[in-house]
DNA sequence: CCATGTGGTTGTAGAGTACAACTTGAAGGA
DNA sequence: TCCTTCAAGTTGTACTCTACAACCACATGG
């Protein structure tokens, strides 16, 4: 059983070998929905809408980045902007009808790339996994980072 | 303990959302050497030396793109080339005095950042945790892709 | 000695990002 | 009420990373 310095090592080796791989192979399996595109439109999904700022406080982006990629996916039709008639500053962010289908078509797609990497892990290899990762994302939400 | 999918959708949306945040967070951390940068020195450490082409292709990038960052490189004096003398073609890249002695600072600022977001978990769970990313990353090495 | 292949560089273009300056609207106090 | 200050978002600008294509230099094998 390695020591805890060389576990930390590796995990750190690790993380960051997927970290430089996910964008380039992101954009090449899916030239049509880059990561950064792919992950604010599942954000916008599983908040059913918010604002712009919420997404560049979430992903640590600056606003007129997230600006400039709502502008881009609202050309493309996946994104509309509907003012607040409470604040009319604030535009809240919903899917469209084609946004909703472009990000399952990708996450299937996403999902079935990943069921395939992960076939010859069984059930309980999985849950641990998948529960490891939680643990090590929940730490980082907090405390930023890394 | 939950299904097969649910594991790989969790185990899919937590790294991405490892992913998503690596570039920033390194840029944040360690300006002076981004992300990319830094794993090209690392592997010319590991290697202690190999060639551009070794680099575009184990990390999956154009040559073009290597032969600038490793101009940059050079230009930082982290890295210097040595012609083969058997094939005047080549230049086996190594690091020099100062670029061991930058990501040795690096790595160790990285390496304690990842020792302070890891600081609650035991050692078998550190153990346990490295051994599936090793696993995951092996068959990706194999197959490519996500 | 030429044809073909490999290692590497340079020209060009596009995406992603940050920072700063600005516009518009909201909120609160003199 | 009006003025100041703050928050949301956009736009100008610049820089990095990246890919693709065209190219140069050297190597190797007929």
């Amino acid at each position: 059983m390695p020591h805890r310095d060389e576990s930390v090592e590796i995990i750190q080796r690790e993380l960051t070998a997927f970290a430089r791989r996910a964008r380039a192979s992101a954009a090449r399996m899916h030239p049509e929905l880059s990561l950064v595109s792919y992950t604010l439109l599942s954000h916008l999904e599983d908040q059913r809408g918010c604002r712009a700022t919420d997404l560049a406080a979430h992903y640590l982006l600056d606003k007129s980045t997230v600006s400039r990629q709502i502008a881009t996916l609202e050309r493309l039709d996946l994104v509309e902007r509907r003012v607040d008639p409470d604040d009319q500053r604030v535009q809240v962010l919903h899917l469209t009808a084609a946004g909703r289908e472009t990000l399952a078509q990708v996450a299937a797609r996403r999902h079935a790339a990943f069921q395939e990497r992960l076939a010859d892990w069984n059930e309980d290899d999985l849950a641990g996994f998948a529960a490891q990762l939680l643990r090590y994302n929940a730490a980082h939400d907090s405390s930023g980072g890394a």
